[in-house]
DNA sequence: CTGTTAGCGCTTTCAG
DNA sequence: CTGAAAGCGCTAACAG
């Protein structure tokens, strides 16, 4: 067995609670106890024995974030910067994955879990809108992603309909007329795919373009073969197109797979934007235009949201809309 | 505060320990009591205190895994196949990353979260390879990654000279007489650099090519602008090159960019091969060849043997060595 | 088959 | 400024 409090206080010939308070940093402590406390500390290489004090403390410093996938490279990025802002305030981070499946996110917020984390970010990818009350859970929870109306929880969200217009409206200036979007989901009642979806329509009513519904192109999930699939299906029916917004980067890499494949020149035949602005986006053929979702605010803010709710913070669920920025590439550089 | 353990013992009108034998599947407990306690448990919502029953148990059925960082699409890969082989045996992941920096690294191998790990899976990068003796830790280990010699843990690590050797072997079966490669790292010991380098120059004796110092590029670290770099350097100093091994994805999706920006056609005048079969290999631009280096049968073995160690196991350190798989796209379709 | 009991290692009043 | 003592919620002998 591991060293104990016990064993470090008898070494320093003090009491338990006189190396605890040392190692909580209590103020009044004689100089020459608080030395002899450290010495014996360093020596027994002594550490605590987190599982105790969170049993007598009712924390772990441990948060949960349960989200689709890390292999997504959106998800990775976003899980790497959540582990970072974690990082610098001092809390570990237990991560679960769900495949964005309404049992698994239901798993994860029922999870043992639970208990050994003080609090829960969530990116509920499979609930559908309506669930709200799923989302009413006893631990301090954040919710990512997607907005779910009156969900009982604090919410940071990116964007998803003002970048989406703005990344349409780039396509719109650049000149192109018939500008299809990819990702868009049947059904779906609140989802990132009908708020992008409906910022691609208000860009299109802002710029004065016609709504054509075969330049709608379904698509679920998300992925780099279902957005090569939906150009392959737009080429096939042998549609007029010369811009496509895509929902996310994976599904423009797709595109772009898709339509060099086929012959068709990127941007100057079709101008290609995404979603996400992944680090690769810049170095796929040709460098991809996309929307920066501000994944460092959101990861930061959904964290220190969290901890004020693990302190107590009584306030009213709080709704927090990242920045978003359009980042414009070759693959939007159009020449007509 | 939430439901304990004796409410559920009151409510059920039996005692505290025929619960927790009902709650951990003892067996002789008569069907009827067992009924009653799980109605209790169910009516109160009752979940277990995971850090009482840890403090009980000493152990918190969560393990840690240390990595490099999780926005790199093979890390994020390879968390992600960590986490649905410990999902799939019912254990927790808590990650830390260590941006591949020894004092990070350190950090977490003497981290207070490993108390409330069960054990560790780390990828030591950032540690020189004869610091060894840093990896003798008080708590079931296995590294991953490149190999350390003498570490004093189980290890798994893939076909570093193997997979490189491989790679380069395919590209000179292609007609491929001034292979460079990129990555090499001045001053590294046996890390993956050193043995993929060790590969490359394998392979090029194999196939009676001659050594050439230049066709050597050093990259550090292996990512998407090193990569990049690497070729502009190659390209500026006017080496004659006709196929390029990269050390890994990033750096090869780095150089294609590059080989396309200064108008060089891959494959035919520059045949291009990775290392890590990401996901998205398939998708650029031309589709990357890659070895594959069996990601899921690294995170399984390594779940299992350290799982195996916190069991109790305490055989000899093992090392685990993962099949790879050359993965044949466009970039090396070369036609002469 | 079920209950009693003794801690696991730590923090936190409360005395001294 | 330091120590004694009372648990946090749970499990594991051991009795009954």
């Amino acid at each position: 067995m591991s060293v104990t409090m016990k064993e470090v206080a008898e070494r320093a010939e003090v009491s338990i609670s006189t190396v605890s308070n040392v190692l909580n940093g209590y103020a009044h402590i004689r100089p020459k106890t608080r030395a002899r406390v450290e010495a014996a500390i360093e020596e027994l290489g002594y550490r605590v024995n987190m599982p105790a004090r969170q049993l007598r403390i009712g924390r772990t410093g441990v948060i949960g974030l349960a989200l689709p996938e890390l292999s997504l490279a959106y998800w990775g990025e976003f899980a790497d910067s959540v582990m970072r802002a974690a990082q610098s305030r001092e809390i570990g981070v237990l991560i679960e994955v769900t495949d964005a499946c309404r049992k698994r996110v239901l798993e994860v917020l029922d999870s043992p879990y639970r208990r050994i984390t003080d609090g829960l970010l969530v990116v509920p990818n499979g609930l559908e809108p309506h669930e709200t009350d799923l989302l009413d859970v006893p631990y301090p929870l954040v919710v990512l992603g997607e907005r779910i109306f009156g969900a009982p929880a604090d919410h940071v969200t990116m964007a998803n309909t003002e970048g989406a217009r703005a990344a349409v409206a780039h396509l719109a200036s650049r000149g192109c007329r018939r500008i299809a979007t990819l990702g868009a989901r049947e059904g779906e009642v609140m989802g990132s795919a009908t708020l992008r979806l409906r910022g691609y329509h208000e860009a299109l009513a802002d710029a004065g373009l016609p709504e054509d519904p075969d330049l709608v192109v379904t698509a679920n999930p998300w992925t780099r073969a279902t957005g090569a699939a939906a150009v392959r299906e737009l080429l096939a029916r042998g549609i007029d197109v010369d811009a496509i917004f895509a929902m996310n980067d994976a599904m423009a890499l797709g595109a772009l797979h898709e339509l060099h494949r086929q012959g068709v020149e990127v941007p100057n035949e079709v101008a290609v934007i995404g979603f996400d602005d992944i680090g690769d986006a810049e170095y796929y053929e040709p460098a991809l235009s996309s929307i920066a979702p501000g994944r460092d605010e959101i990861a930061e803010r959904a964290v220190d949201m969290l901890l004020a709710r693990i302190a107590g913070e009584t306030a009213e669920p709080r709704l927090v809309l990242a920045d978003y920025q359009v980042m414009e590439r070759q693959s939007t550089a159009v020449r007509r």
